[in-house]
DNA sequence: CTGAAAGCGCTAACAC
DNA sequence: GTGTTAGCGCTTTCAG
């Protein structure tokens, strides 16, 4: 493996002058930064990265912490990370913490070790107590993820408008018991959007029966499982409000098998507007979160922060999310649909 | 930022024995260790990986080519291999090809710059002439992907078997006319595949109508498209073998919105047995690929590999796939799933 | 414009 | 058992 010493010595020229041209340094006679570039070509020189990381303190790697890749709306969320990632010449490390709080700091000390510049936090599973002691060590962003005593950069939508929106949906369709399905986040997200779920229920003067709370709920099949367990009650509900298109997709897809009529028979609402929710027959009615452009702006703070060395200090970017009316909520749609 | 030299001054050790401490040299006494790990403590010290990198020619971190992350079957790859890489404390480095022979020999060069230990690739795009220069600087293991000419460990699958077996099975319900779609692998995987449903028709007896032959599907919109464009024929297939679960997802969900009955006015079969095979009613006939356990022998191979520094030498595991038989194909299966 | 030399933080001979 | 020391490959003063 060819180093620098190596393309000097073969250039007949110092490490120093080699260096400039590889960085594109001004004060190099053109005649020598020919000479240099030939040796590199020659020896098939590369410079070496861990060097450089070591005498430049930056890695050119981020850490994108996730629950899992599979989760279809983490994994969009990574795929345009990745894409601004690599314009702007880092690249993107994947930590799937799996729900877990442990390994959460394991990655988290990826930061602390050097190897990576940046870290993007999507879904906390510590307290934020634990999180902070990180931010010394570099950018920490919250991306989808929101803390009230967090003093980083915030990236966000605002969960607690779509839960309203959605649920208000439901009621002007006439519904009036709706049960609520959420996944495991431990974080602010499933409880704002929760507020937002009740505020829409309150305001219509209507109550929720904690027995149709599913907060467990992550999964096409835990959806099956919901239909299931409701689908003997008598005063069970005539619409579901959702965290994820999954769910909803199993929802749907299991009341059909049993001869239900949707949204006639139960009312389902998503979240995410997944590819699914255009294939299934009704088409789901789901929420639209601005997922790229939220890893856009991301991405461009985060970078902002690694190049002033600025790890420390709140910004807030509320992003609002869409309401797409389709016929699993919707009779009209549905004859729309048909064509 | 403490340093090794700062741990060492603190206990009034010397750097080597603060060294043997962290990397778990014997040789230490017990009284010195424990003084060492106060003072470890104490300074919230944590290696500088930059410098070990340097110091050991090992980064710790594998890089993963993947065409795009939101393809279900490699964010699925991406999972597995992920979990496995973190259990030998190896990050994983994502690297979206986007189909992109340049992008791909960017990604690759992460290998010469020594930022990572060793590659995955599981969709090359260039050919294996333009790849086989990077083998001499660490390990390249071909996951999902196939090359008679690579010297290098393949782990993939028999997908010639596997379009035999899907076509065949279309055979034997009795389709004579049957649509072939793929995607744009520009491999060998989709070429394989194709051999296998040439295969089968062959065998059988039957012609291929290169009109029905789609060979940029990829999404379920394609789905759609596909099927758009063969509604109208008199002389249409009465069944149809795709290379993707959206695809088949597509083509059913269109198909069933203009009243069409699956599988009696046409059959349908994906590959990747992904969840939405078993939401869609009916739920599709397809090919399971077992991802997780190629996941796991690709990151074995690999992380073997690099411990012996052994780049070179080709290694070939071969998994079967199995045909899941389900209602889009089979009348059987659909009276036999609404019970 | 160019080069000599110090040092980023760590590990591993080698000597004691 | 423990410390001294020479680099890993690179960038950047500083002096010329």
């Amino acid at each position: 493996m060819a180093t620098i010493e190596d393309v000097a010595r073969s250039a007949g020229l110092s490490r120093t002058t080699v260096s400039r041209v590889i960085n594109d340094h001004p004060y190099v006679s053109i005649a020598k930064k020919k000479k240099v570039k030939e040796a590199m070509e020659e020896l098939g020189y590369v410079p070496n990265s861990a060097a450089r990381s070591l005498r430049n303190q930056r890695t050119g790697m981020i850490a994108v912490l996730i629950p899992r890749v599979m989760n279809p709306f983490f994994s969009q969320l990574i795929e345009t990370l990745e894409l601004a990632a690599a314009e702007s010449f880092y690249q993107l490390i994947i930590c799937q913490t799996q729900y877990s709080a442990k390994k959460e700091l394991t990655y988290l000390n990826l930061l602390k070790t050097k190897q990576v510049d940046g870290v993007i936090l999507t879904s906390a599973e510590n307290d934020w107590s634990a999180i902070e002691g990180f931010t010394e060590y570099g950018p920490v962003i919250l991306c989808n993820e929101f803390d009230e005593r967090a003093n980083v950069p915030m990236i966000y939508m605002d969960q607690q408008e779509a839960g309203y929106k959605a649920t208000r949906h439901l009621i002007e369709q006439g519904h009036r018991k709706i049960a609520y399905c959420c996944g495991r986040f431990r974080s602010n997200v499933a409880s704002a959007r929760e507020e937002g779920f009740m505020m829409a229920l309150h305001e219509a003067g209507l109550a929720f029966d904690e027995q149709y709370a599913f907060r467990e709920a992550i999964t096409s099949s835990d959806g099956t499982e919901i239909f299931r367990s409701i689908r003997g009650d008598s005063g069970r509900p005539t619409a579901i409000f959702t965290g994820s298109d999954e769910v909803a997709a199993g929802i749907v897809s299991e009341a059909l098998r049993h001869g239900w009529s949707i949204p006639r028979d139960l009312a389902v609402t998503g979240f995410d507007n997944q590819v699914i929710t255009e294939l299934m027959n009704p088409r789901i009615t789901t929420v639209e979160q601005p997922v790229r452009e939220m890893a856009l702006k991301t991405m461009e703070v985060l970078l902002e922060r690694i190049r002033n060395r600025q790890y420390t200090g709140t910004e807030r970017h509320q992003f609002s999310m869409k309401l797409i009316v389709r016929e699993s909520t919707h009779m009209q749609a549905e004859l729309a649909g048909i064509q």
